[in-house]
DNA sequence: GCCAAACTATTAACATGTTAAGTAATATTG
DNA sequence: CAATATTACTTAACATGTTAATAGTTTGGC
């Protein structure tokens, strides 16, 4: 009986939390992005928008949460501030009143390539750090584990 | 010139992105552990704090936040509602009156108790739709990419 | 064409993430 | 030992995470 409150719980080691372990790594990843997003003044969230849609255009609202790994409350917000500070631009879809579609404007490119170089040097500085072939290899690691759990047994 | 908005600007692809990378996986991951969070009325971050604590007794308050991967200020709040039903109790450690030292109660204690073969039948799935050595393995993985990226060349 | 069902986006309410400022206690220095 | 700096925690303010409810559109029977 390892466990500090007997009871005989089974209960796994904390340090075994695969969330916990996930979190851990993303937030030291995220620190070394951190500063320069401050810089920028924008958030996490709000450069993750602005990112997905330099790369695709113009995307309906839902498409986009998907794209961000955000919940559609928490877009809807984004984009009112991103729109209030002209980074993005919103307008219904012609073919269908419900759908929104939202693009990046100029001012919004403008600030993507101001800040890109600095966070394709701490690209730089991670795989440095960490190998090269390694972080390839997690990528494909988290997309498997990503698509593993994705259709449940149901 | 592959990228589609041109201007040469040398962009990594979004889907090259170790936090988003990382923030689905862990997204897939936390599908799992959502449903019965939900049915124990307890949030992730209180889980993170009770099960700390359940490990590790009595503890400081910022040793706790850094087990819980949560900053002080978040884990203050936490801990004020956590206190309120009466799952935490918090006193001032006798040799330093700044430091607070919280332990989880006995109510907190039959929380973790009854949710935590809910957890593990998760964590089962998980490692049959995943493999229990890739499981192993991204573990390992993640820890290393931490502790790579803990003391920057500063 | 009409009505109920399904869909899309938003708003609301509460909890947490993040940074800065504040408060109280301890440690340091002269 | 008094003035100062440092430490530990909390509060404040704004942004996001999460779930439920709402409002406007469209779709499918009938």
């Amino acid at each position: 009986m390892t466990d500090r409150n007997g009871a005989g719980a089974s209960m796994r080691d904390f340090s075994r939390s695969l969330p916990m372990a996930l979190l851990r790594a993303r937030e030291a990843v995220m620190d070394r992005f951190r500063p320069s997003l401050r810089d920028f003044g924008v958030t996490e969230q709000q450069w993750r928008v602005l990112r997905a849609l330099y790369d695709r255009g113009e995307v309906e609202t839902g498409t986009l949460a998907r794209l961000c790994c955000l919940l559609t409350p928490s877009l809807s917000r984004i984009l009112k501030h991103l729109e209030a500070t002209g980074l993005v631009a919103r307008r219904p879809a012609p073919s269908d009143q419900r759908r929104t579609l939202v693009a990046v404007t100029p001012a919004g490119r403008a600030l993507l390539e101001r800040r890109a170089p600095f966070s394709e040097a701490q690209y730089r500085a991670i795989e440095e750090a960490f190998g090269k072939e390694r972080i390839a290899a997690l990528y494909e690691t988290l997309e498997d584990l990503h698509n593993a759990l994705q259709n449940p047994k149901s």
